[in-house]
DNA sequence: TTGAAAGCGGTACCAA
DNA sequence: TTGGTACCGCTTTCAA
C-alpha cells in the first residue's frame, strides 16, 4: 500500500489536518510541529495523492490539448509551444490526437473530465461538442478554428500575406495558379485560397483551376505532380495550402523532369524546417507562438482573471526561397 | 454545480449503487431501472467523474511520457507514435517535457502521481527518480536510455549500424573522421561514436579527433562548421550524431563554399524529414515505432499480464544520400 | 495552534 | 435485483 496521509499522522502523533497544513505550506503550524511532521513525511516518502487532492479541491491543475493527426511537423510544433508554457505555468498536459476518428468527440468530453480547460485545434471536433464543453464550464481555447462567442481563440493572419504572396507570384511572371489543398477540409485553407485568388485578381488575373488533395501530406503532393500532363499543362504556380503537399509536389515534380522554378513556381505554407532545406518559398507560422499564446489565454481563463473572451490573430510573413527564384537567386 | 450520482438516484428514485451499476454497464439491473435511470442520466446531462472513478478505483487510467527538450524533429515523432497505440489502448495519455530543467525529477514525480505507468526518454531524469518510481509500483518503460533490471526498455540498435555507416565511409575513400556530438551526454551518442570507430578501426584507420557539441541543435553544427580553419583544415567525414547537427554543419559549411560530398563528406542520424531534401545521409530510425512499443509494453505491464521485464531493441537501416555520394550519384 | 468531522464523487461489499 | 454504507485520500470549516 502507498503512504496516505494518515499514515504520516499517526507516526507524527498528530491530525490528518495537520499533515494537511504542513504539506500545503498553509496556515499556522508551530515550528517543532512542522519539522517533525517533515520528517516523518520524508522517512516514509510520503507522496500526497493527486487525486485526493483534486477531489477535494475540485479542480484538476491540468488542461488538455487536442490536435488532428500528428504526423506533420506543424501540430508538433504547436504541441510543443503549448506544453513548455503549460508547464511553466505548473499545470500539466494532457494530449489527445483524434487521428480523424469518428469516436473524436467522445474522446474529447471523456478527456475534459481530467482537465480544467481545453486547446482545441482545428477541425478535430464538430461544433456541438465544443458548445457542450462551453456550457459545462471548461475553459476552451480554440486555434485555427473560426472564433465563436464563448470561447477564446488564437489564428494567424492569412488574408494578407496570402495576397502577399499572390503578389510575389505575379512579380515573377505568374499569371495563373493551382492551389494544393482542400479549402472545405479546413477554414485556414480556406482563407489562403481567398487571399491568393484576391492577390491574382488585383493584378487582373484569375485563378486557373483548383486541384482538391485530401490529405495535407507529401503523398499528397506527389500524387498532384503525377496528374499533371507533361511541361505543357502545368500552371504558372502551384499555391500548395502547407509545406507537406509543397515538399512532396515539387520533389516528384524533379523526378519527373520538370525544372522548379524553371517550369513552375511552387510555394507552400508554415515554414517547416525541410522547407528551408528544400529551398521552397513558403509564409511562416509562428507555431511554438500559437501554442504558447493558448496555453496562457487558457490559464487566464481558468483562473478567473478574466470572463470576456479574447481572439488574439498572429502575424505571419514571406519568405522567399528557390522555389520562386531564378536559379541565380537561389 | 455539476450533476452528481447523487442527483441522478434521486431523480430517478433509486440508490447511488443502482445508478453506478447502470452507468458501468455492470451487473444485473432490470430493464426498466435501466433505463429510467439513463433517461434521468441523459436528462440530467450526467457524466461521471473521472475523479471520483479514479480514486475509488485507484487507477488513473492515464499513463505519461517524459522527453527532454521536445523541440527537435525526432522526440515529436517518438511522441506521436506513443500517443496513437496508448489512445488505442484506450489511456489519457500525459507529456512532460524537462527542458533540461534541474527540477525535472521533481516534476516527475509529481507527473507520477497522475499515472498508472510512465514512458521515460533519454537522460531526462536522474537514476535515484528512476528506482524510486520502480519501488513506488509505477510502471516504467526506458527508451533510448541504458536499460535496467527493474523496468522495460526500447532501444534501437546502434552499434551495427554505426559500424555499416563507417564501412561506407571507407569505400567512400574517407580514412578519418570527426565526431560531431557529445558521446557523454546520451548513451546513444556514445554508442553511435563507439560503433563508427570500431568500422574505421577495421577498415585500418583511427579517429582523427572528437568535437563535442553542447546541444545537439542546428546552431551547434554550425558552429562546428565555422570552427573548421578551411578546406586544408578538414576531415575526410564529419559524423553527426543526428541529423540536426549534421543539417546545420552542412548548410553552414555550403554558405562557406566548401562543397559536401566534394570537399568533405557528412552524415547524421535518425532520418527525419528535412534530411531527405537535404539529401543527406544517415541512419534511420523507426521513431514512431519506438514510442509505440513503449505504449505496448507499459500496458502490459500496468494490466499486470507480464511480469518479467522485457527489453525490446530495434533495428535501424543504412540510408545513403548525396552528402556521401559523388554528385553524380546524388 | 490543533483536532474532529463533513465533504469531494464515485465503487463495491454485504444485506435485504 | 436493489439499497445502505464504508471506503478511496485529501482539504477545509468549526470548535476546542
Amino acid at each position: 500500500m502507498r503512504t496516505t496521509i494518515r499514515d504520516v499522522a499517526r507516526e507524527a502523533g498528530v491530525s490528518i489536518a495537520t499533515v494537511s497544513r504542513v504539506m500545503r505550506g498553509s496556515a499556522s503550524v508551530t515550528e517543532p510541529t512542522r519539522e517533525r511532521v517533515l520528517a516523518v513525511a520524508q522517512e516514509l516518502e510520503f507522496v500526497p495523492s493527486q487525486l485526493g487532492r483534486q477531489l477535494a479541491e475540485r479542480r484538476h491543475a491540468a488542461n488538455g490539448i487536442v490536435f488532428p493527426d500528428l504526423s506533420g511537423p506543424y501540430y508538433a510544433e504547436v504541441v510543443l509551444g503549448y506544453e513548455a508554457v503549460a508547464a511553466e505555468l505548473g499545470r500539466s498536459v494532457l494530449i489527445l490526437s483524434t487521428h480523424g476518428r469518428q469516436d473524436a468527440d467522445a474522446k474529447v468530453l471523456e478527456m475534459a473530465e481530467r482537465c480544467d480547460g481545453l486547446v482545441i485545434l482545428g477541425r478535430t471536433v464538430g461544433d456541438t461538442t465544443v458548445e457542450r464543453l462551453a456550457k459545462r464550464g471548461v475553459g476552451l481555447v480554440l486555434v485555427a478554428r473560426p472564433a465563436i462567442a464563448t470561447a477564446d481563440s488564437v489564428n494567424v493572419e492569412n488574408r494578407d500575406s496570402a495576397v502577399a504572396l499572390a503578389e510575389h507570384l505575379v512579380a515573377r511572371g505568374a499569371r495563373d495558379f493551382v492551389f494544393v489543398g482542400d479549402p472545405d477540409g479546413s477554414s485556414e485553407f480556406a482563407e489562403r485560397l481567398e487571399g491568393v485568388e484576391e492577390g491574382f485578381r488585383r493584378a487582373g488575373s484569375r485563378r486557373r483551376s483548383l486541384a482538391l488533395a485530401a490529405r495535407p501530406t507529401e503523398e499528397a503532393g506527389a500524387a498532384v505532380a503525377d496528374s499533371v500532363g507533361g511541361v505543357d499543362d502545368l500552371p504558372d504556380a502551384f499555391v500548395c495550402a502547407n509545406d507537406e503537399l509543397a515538399l512532396g509536389l515539387m520533389a516528384r515534380l524533379g523526378e519527373r523532369g520538370i525544372d522548379v522554378p524553371g517550369d513552375v513556381l511552387v510555394t507552400g505554407w508554415d515554414d517547416v524546417m525541410a522547407a528551408r532545406y528544400a529551398g521552397l518559398t513558403t509564409v511562416r507560422q509562428p507555431m511554438r507562438e500559437l501554442g504558447g499564446t493558448a496555453a496562457r489565454l487558457l490559464d487566464e481563463l481558468i483562473n478567473g482573471s478574466r470572463s470576456e473572451p479574447r481572439h488574439e490573430v498572429l502575424g505571419t510573413e514571406l519568405v522567399v526561397r528557390g522555389s520562386t527564384l531564378g536559379k541565380e537567386h537561389a
